[in-house]
DNA sequence: GTCTATAGCGGGATAGAC
DNA sequence: GTCTATCCCGCTATAGAC
């Protein structure tokens, strides 16, 4: 185990990389064929255009946030949610933010089956904060007034927003940001990394 | 009254749309030129380069907050937060986003003269909150727990994040999220669209 | 103040050799 | 599977005429 993946896994690895921090017009081929040591024509054969790239891309972010919730399937829901959000602090961490904003940012500029797979992703997300924030209130875990889906959107804004306010006010901010969130739904001060694996940080 | 503005003017306003819009890689010179009946080459005789267009920008925008900022001073801090998240929701209803969000965003692939522009913003939009939100706490107008700075951070970040959703889920997601927020806090759920102007939502 | 013309670059994409 | 070579495009920016 842990091999060398092969090369269409580094090129995704790499793009999703650039996605996360730079945006989809502002990264290019050339950026990841000279990360990968071969000429930006090579990338063509794995992945005909550009928007397809970036589907499969977001296609396997996608997946692994599914794998990561379906890893979590007997943890509390409370756990989940502090699990997210230190997730989404080591992606702050490394001054990436989480595709779904950075691709709806540029949304008039990019393909439209870019953008039809961002709602996928959309919908998972927003699914997760509404099950497990209905699921904690259920047990008494965490409290809000109104509709566990107002409040999921809710955090899942803060938590999005959270990140760019993390590259121009450091990560501190998105920590400062994230505590606030917890504290007043009332969940616990300190957030497990649960679980560790399989990460969608990477 | 009412005139057209002048070019440098409507140069602004066009570059501020598209920015809001597109972000700052995929909106050029032409697009300007397009739209004002001009030759993209003529725009260098305002703005020498595209970065220094993107600062008067910022620039321009920042004053404006400020403008409204002062305006509102006789107002009731909680009619000054709802009366921003209307602001918000005109801009979201437009299909832009903050610029504060949209370039720090892509800031890895933004010149360093636009970052330092969009930090100045940042400092305003979170004092704002900030100042207003321990207003109103001390009059007992707001509940929240935490410090002032932490929650006017994360009120900031929700609504950007609201924003950012608006563009995938529709303007009306915009509202659903800004209405949870002004119901933990405790905000009248009717919005004063205070004051009209000088609008910063143009 | 706006034009034409053009330089110069970097981007995505294709064709065909190896 | 990766290469070289090339095409075509759009972009920022400059120079100089009007």
């Amino acid at each position: 185990m842990s091999e060398r993946p092969d090369t269409r896994t580094r090129i995704l690895g790499i793009a999703e990389r650039h996605l996360m921090r730079r945006g989809y017009h502002a990264f290019s081929f050339a950026d990841i064929a000279h990360e990968l040591g071969i000429k930006p024509a090579a990338i063509h054969y794995y992945s005909p255009t550009k928007a397809e790239l970036v589907v499969a891309v977001l296609q396997a972010y996608s997946a692994r946030f599914d794998g990561w919730t379906a890893a979590t399937v007997d943890a509390m829901p409370t756990d989940r949610l502090t699990g997210y959000f230190e997730i989404g602090r080591l992606i702050a961490s490394d001054g990436r933010v989480c595709p779904l904003s950075m691709v709806t940012a540029q949304q008039e500029a990019i393909p439209d089956d870019v953008i039809a797979q961002v709602r996928v992703l959309h919908a998972r997300i927003m699914d997760f904060y509404v099950r497990n924030l209905a699921e904690a209130r259920a047990s008494e875990a965490v409290r809000f007034e109104g509709s566990a889906e107002d409040e999921g959107m809710k955090v899942g804004c803060t938590l999005i927003g959270a990140q760019l306010l993390a590259r121009v006010a450091g990560v501190d901010a998105y920590l400062r940001v994230m505590r606030q969130t917890g504290r007043s739904l009332g969940l616990p001060e300190q957030w497990s990394p649960y679980p560790p694996s399989p990460r969608i940080s990477a």
